[in-house]
DNA sequence: CTCGTGTCTTAACTTAAGTCAATGCACGTA
DNA sequence: TACGTGCATTGACTTAAGTTAAGACACGAG
């Protein structure tokens, strides 16, 4: 499992083997279960998560008690929250396990001793940050761009096993339709591929 | 207008004034007319911006030629294109000021020998970066959840000026609309207010 | 001044997504 | 086995956004 890890710092760091390895020991490998609650809503983030197996949906629910998938996460993903500006850093989301699942786990508290210790990792972090970063503007400009079937089909192409792997309710929320809408896009395009 | 920058830098470094003097004098404050082009879809950016004062457009054109703009970018905001997983690190977007501007400009050769020279600024980087990536998150989410017309009453809320300061049907693309729909809800908003 | 261009708005019509309701199915439990 | 629950699908109807086309206005160039 550990190799899935040093195969993604090497893509991102020239650490050496042993700089890879003290940073291994210190880091916190933890499995989880189907249905565990990383953190809900309203709760302050103390940890962060990069998974190396499973599936985690993040929600929240808004004030009319409407529950909305805002993401869901997969292998050689990272969970964090950022919210420096706000004031009390509560978390908008809830991030539950759809899957059982194994991901390493870090403390926030920590953080920044590690970088201090381990300055590579901060570029390290840096640059996976900017790579997400990156790749959400991404996401956010095709969604802005697309009409529900068109977001279906792309995510038909982009992760096309993230379709069986979620109920297909929540998968709709995260399109940003209703189930109907969803059943029906997909009556569509079966009956007249192409 | 250097002071914006000092303010800035305060709000997320512990630097001293002196350090501060010396990473100012590297940057390097550019000003810009309208229309001018920062960088074109197609090309590969070879600097990032921080806006002091202006207006900048982000969007590109589809294989079909249509055009939609992804993000409008003003005072405070950072303007960079992050794509180290793309093989060829070409920009998709096109950036264009659509006002008389102000930025800052790094340049992203000597980015690393900054960060080398001044290690805090990588952590300043690293940290807006952050909080950067959680306000796309967030912005994202929201849209997902939304209805165009709630999506208007949002950008009405958190950024009002915004709505005078763009010509109105390249707010519509922002919004993921037509403009002949903008132009409805803006008529239903007016008949009809709260 | 006039013409052309670009921009916003309005109208008539089409289409797809939302809403509400019913059905069928899989699964776990009494 | 029988029952209840949650989930996906389907149908009928409503509504809002897309499409196409036309008109009004501002602005700059010739």
């Amino acid at each position: 499992m550990k190799d899935i890890l040093y195969k993604y710092m090497s893509r991102w760091t020239s650490l050496t083997e042993e700089e890879q390895q003290v940073i291994m020991e210190q880091l916190h490998i933890e499995q989880f279960k189907k249905g565990t609650v990383l953190f809900r809503q309203g709760e302050v983030p103390t940890r962060c998560y990069f998974i190396l197996k499973g599936c985690v949906r993040q929600y929240s629910i808004d004030e009319e008690g409407r529950e909305t998938t805002s993401n869901f996460y997969t292998e050689e993903q990272a969970i964090a929250v950022f919210n420096h500006h706000k004031p009390e850093r509560l978390s908008d989301y809830t991030f539950i396990c759809i899957e059982d699942a194994v991901m390493v786990v870090g403390d926030l508290e920590t953080e920044q001793d590690m970088y201090n210790k381990h300055p590579q990792l901060e570029t390290m972090t840096r640059m996976m940050i900017e790579e997400n970063l990156g790749q959400v503007q991404e996401e956010f400009a095709a969604f802005i761009a697309s009409s529900p079937e068109e977001r279906f089909k792309t995510l038909q192409h982009r992760r096309p096993l993230l379709i069986d792997r979620v109920p297909q309710h929540q998968l709709a929320s995260y399109l940003g339709i209703t189930p109907e809408s969803l059943s029906r896009i997909k009556k569509r395009i079966h009956q007249a591929p192409r």
